[in-house]
DNA sequence: GCCAACGTTGGC
DNA sequence: GCCAACGTTGGC
């Protein structure tokens, strides 16, 4: 992916078993709405800071083998997640109402599916140390990527 | 299944 | 505003 001028980097949790990198590359479009963030800081992330191309490392977590899987970009701004309302869904929320959405999500486009960059391999890489997603007891689903971070772990992808 | 770490809730 | 209890995340 070529960096762009105001081009942020994200890293999003995806658990694979829900939506996995080759699942998100076989919709249409290669485009998937992110749906089920529940979390005020992440959910703020998608509002606030990102921008539609925006460059994203699609990490499957809650697996057999965590680490990043593939690469994306933003393709939309932030709108309602639609499964906050659904009371069939896993991430309904009885608190949000239609006029006044609590929930947000943007839509991710898959790019490409990379060799699986496995947690262990991220935390022994060079250059990483500091990658919040490493951090102990980080639970947030999206984190935002240093831009030396993401030409590091783009480097590390390709080799 | 276990458990550390963190976020949220709700009583006070 | 404090903080204990509870629920969730996520690696192992």
């Amino acid at each position: 992916m070529e960096q762009q001028a105001g081009q942020r980097f994200w890293l999003m949790k995806s658990e694979p078993h829900e939506v996995s990198i080759d699942d998100a590359l076989a919709a249409p479009r290669s485009t998937v709405p992110w749906t089920g963030v529940r979390n005020y800081q992440a959910r703020n992330f998608m509002r606030d800071a990102m921008r539609v191309g925006d460059g994203v490392l699609f990490y499957h977590s809650g697996c057999a083998q965590p680490g990043i899987a593939g690469i994306a970009r933003v393709a939309s701004t932030a709108y309602p997640d639609p499964t906050q309302f659904d009371t069939a869904s896993p991430y309904h929320d009885p608190g949000a109402q239609p006029q006044s959405p609590r929930w947000l999500l943007v839509d991710v486009q898959a790019l490409r599916k990379t060799r699986l960059l496995g947690l262990q391999e991220l935390r022994a890489a060079p250059g990483l140390e500091d990658l919040l997603v490493l951090r102990k007891g980080n639970r947030l689903s999206i984190t935002p990527v240093q831009p030396h971070h993401w030409r590091r772990l783009l480097e590390l992808l390709d080799t």
